[in-house]
DNA sequence: CCAGTCGCTGAAAACGTTTACAGCGATCCA
DNA sequence: TGGATCGCTGTAAACGTTTTCAGCGACTGG
C-alpha cells in the first residue's frame, strides 16, 4: 500500500518520466529548477507529487562525486566536551545541508588512522578529527588523506592540514594564577597522560604559572593518570598525603572525580581546599559546588573546524593554499569551587547561575 | 604526489583492471573473495596494493541498494541518557559493519518527521528514532516509512513498528516506594511535560505508589516543567514552599538541578531532604551527593534497538512479520541522596534500603 | 577420440542520477 | 519566404561498482 512506485521499490526518475510522458532528462531538469516549458514543468511536478518521488541520494552522490556527508571522529563520546563539539559542528553542517557521521575512536590510535584511511572509500566528503596523540604515522596519514581534513588539536608546524587549537598552556597558567591570587599556596596538579599534547601543554602552563608566582615545583603535588572521573577520584586521594590547599585538574572529569574524593573525606570545597578544572564542559556546571573551569572554547573550536572544512569543500580552495590554523583563546570561568579559603563564605554558596561568565581576572573576592 | 591513480582521482576498478591486464569483472571477483585462478588473483592483488585501491562505497551502495549506514535520531544530544544510547548503538552497529549517522532533533516534532521522511532518499538503510511526543502524524509517517524503523519509546498497540520501551511507570513507582520506605512522607514530584509519554507514565507511577503507600496526592507537591537542569532548579525552588521531605524527579537532569537549588539554600541532602532521579545517567554518578536513580536501561534499550534494526536488515524479515516490542525492566540504583533522614519518622520503620529492583507488585494494568 | 563437464574469464547490463549534445519546431529578421 | 536563432526536448554517456551470461580452454569419462 505505501509504495505506489512501479511494483516493489521507490519511484525513480524513470517512473516519473513515464508517468508524465517526458524524458528523464526533463524530469531531472524540472526538479533541479532548470528552464522548461510551462506545461512540462507542471506535468513533471504533478507526477512527482503523485508518486511521492524523492531523489536517490546515493545515485546523486555517485554522479556528483560528493556525498554531502561529513565525519566527526573524537576520542570519547562520553566526555561532555566532545558532545559540545558535536553540537556545534552539527549546527553548522546541518545548515549547509550536510549530514554528520559520528565516530568514537575510544582514544585508540589505530582507530584514528582507520578513520583517516576510510576517507578513501568516499563515504564522506571530509573529516574533522580530534586525535589524542599525534604520531609520525598520523602525520603521514594526514598528508596523504584522500580528502579535506580539519584537526582539532595541535599539529607540528608545517603539517599541511587545517587545524583549530586551544591554548591550554595559557589556560592552565591562568587557572593556577587564579588559585594563587585567591590565596592558595600548595596547588596540586592532576594531569592526564604526559605523552599527549594536552597533557604536555597543561603541564607546561602549570609549571610556568608556579614559577611566575614564585612557588616551587613539587613533584609530590603532581599526579598523572588517564582522563576520567574515576581516575580523578583515585588521583586526588593519593595527592591528599601532600596536604594541598588546591587541586588544579587537567579537565573537568578529573576535577569532578577529585571533588568527590574530597567531599567524601569530609573536606569542604572551597573552604578547606579549592578545585579547578578545564574545558568548562557541562560537568563544571553540574558539579557541586559548581566548578571553576577554563573554557577552552570547545563549541567555538567545533564551529570553527566545521567552517574550515566547509570552506575547503564549497569554497573550493584546493589543498595547496596554505593550511590555516586558528587558536581559540582560553577564558577562565570562576565558580564557587575556588572562592578564597578565609573569606568566610558559608559552605553552600549559591552559584549565580551564570550563562555568561565573570571577568577572567575576578577572583570573586 | 599522494594520488597515483590515472591522473586526478582515486584509482578505480578500471585502473586496477588495466594495470593487472584483466577485466573489471575479475578484479571485482578477486577483491570480493570469489574463485579465480592463482595468477589472476595475485596480479589483481598486487595491482590493487600498488595503486592503493579502495572500493568506492557510493558505487557499491548504488549497485547493492544498501548504504550500510544507519541513522539515530534523538531529542537532545546534551542529555547523557542519549549519549549512553549512542554508545550502545554504536558498538552494535560498528561491529556489524554499519556507519552511524547522528541527528539531534532538539525535540521538535517537525524535525522528527523530516528524519522519518528522509528515509526515502536512501541515505541510510534504517532508523532508530526516539520521539518525544507521538502525534497522529508520527503514526502515519511510521506506517509509511520507506525503510525499517525502530522506535525507542512507547507506541500505541497495533503500530506496525518494532519498539523498545522502558517501564517508567513501574520505575517511578519503585522510586517513590523506596522513598517511603526510607521514611519520607511528603514526597514531591518534579515532572517533565505532562503531554509526553514519559511525563504521563511517570505521573502514573507516582500516583500509584502514593496510593499504595497510603499517602495523599497533593497538587502543591507536584510541578511540571521541561526536562533540563535549570528547569529542575526552578521547580525545586517553587516546591519548597510546600515543605517536602523528598523530591522525586522525572529524570536526572531535573534531579541535579533540584539538588543545586536545595544545597544553595543550605539544605542537606539527604539529611533534610532526599532527592531521587530517573535514567541513572552519568549525571547521577556525577552529582553530589551521588543521586539515587532509576535505571531505565538506556544502554540496554539502545543495544536492543540496534539489534532489532539489524535483524530487519540482515535477517531479512520483511515488514509484515509481527512488530516486536521489548520492555526493559527498571532497576532502582540507591545512592547517597536518599539515605534515611537523621530523625526517622514515627510510624513505619523502614527495612534495609533495597539496592535491587523494586518489588514486583506492579501498578500497571 | 569425442562429448560433456568444469573452472575461469570477459562483455555487457544494471543501479538512479546528471549533463553534453544534437535535434526539433517555432520565431525572428532580412 | 528563407535561413539563422532560439527555447525546449530527448538520447545517450557517464559516475564505479556487482552480477549475469556466454564463451573458452582444459580436463574427465566413456
Amino acid at each position: 500500500m505505501p509504495n505506489s512506485g512501479q511494483h516493489g521499490g521507490q519511484p525513480t526518475i524513470v517512473s516519473i518520466a513515464a508517468h508524465a510522458g517526458v524524458s528523464i532528462a526533463s524530469v531531472s531538469r524540472v526538479l533541479n529548477g532548470q528552464g522548461a516549458r510551462r506545461d512540462t514543468t507542471e506535468r513533471v511536478r504533478r507526477a512527482a507529487a503523485e508518486l511521492g518521488y524523492v531523489p536517490n541520494a546515493v545515485a546523486r552522490s555517485l554522479k556528483g562525486g560528493r556525498t554531502r556527508q561529513l565525519t566527526f571522529a573524537m576520542p570519547d563520546i562520553g566526555n561532555p566536551v566532545y558532545v559540545a563539539m558535536v553540537r556545534a559542528i552539527q549546527s553548522v553542517t546541518k545548515q549547509a545541508g550536510y549530514r554528520l557521521l559520528l565516530h568514537s575512536t575510544e582514544a585508540v590510535a589505530e582507530d584514528e588512522l582507520a578513520v583517516l584511511r576510510s576517507l578513501r572509500d568516499r563515504t564522506s566528503d571530509g573529516l574533522i578529527l580530534v586525535p589524542i596523540r599525534i604520531t609520525d604515522e598520523h602525520l603521514r596519514a594526514l598528508e596523504n588523506a584522500a580528502g579535506p581534513v580539519v584537526v582539532i588539536g595541535s599539529l607540528p608546524p608545517g603539517t599541511p592540514v587545517d587545524s583549530v587549537r586551544a591554548d591550554s598552556v595559557a589556560g592552565a597558567a591562568g587557572a593556577v594564577r587564579h588559585l594563587y591570587r585567591t590565596g592558595r599556596r600548595r596547588i596540586a596538579f592532576v594531569n592526564g597522560p604526559a605523552d599527549t599534547v594536552p597533557g604536555a601543554n597543561r603541564a607546561e602552563g602549570y609549571r610556568a604559572a608556579l614559577a611566575e608566582c614564585g612557588l616551587p615545583y613539587d613533584e609530590r603535588l603532581v599526579a598523572h593518570t588517564e582522563f576520567g572521573i574515576a581516575e580523578g577520584t583515585a588521583a586526588a586521594e593519593s595527592l591528599l598525603a601532600a596536604r594541598p590547599d588546591a587541586l588544579f585538574c587537567a579537565n573537568d572529569q578529573l576535577a569532578l572525580g577529585a571533588s568527590h574524593a574530597l567531599l567524601s573525606r569530609g573536606l569542604r570545597i572551597p573552604a578547606d581546599i579549592a578545585v579547578a578544572g578545564m574545558d568548562d564542559s557541562s560537568l563544571a556546571r553540574a558539579a557541586w559546588p559548581p566548578l571553576t573551569s577554563v573554557d577552552l572554547g570547545s563549541s567555538e573550536r567545533g564551529r570553527r573546524a566545521a567552517e574550515l572544512l566547509l570552506d575547503r569543500l564549497d569554497g573550493g580552495a584546493p589543498p595547496p593554499p596554505e593550511p590555516r590554523t586558528t587558536t581559540a583563546p582560553p577564558r577562565l570561568v570562576v565558580r564557587a569551587s575556588t572562592a578564597p579559603p578565609d573569606a568566610p563564605l558559608p559552605p553552600h554558596v549559591p552559584p549565580s547561575p551564570d550563562p555568561t561568565s565573570p571577568s577572567p581576572t575576578d577572583p570573586r573576592a
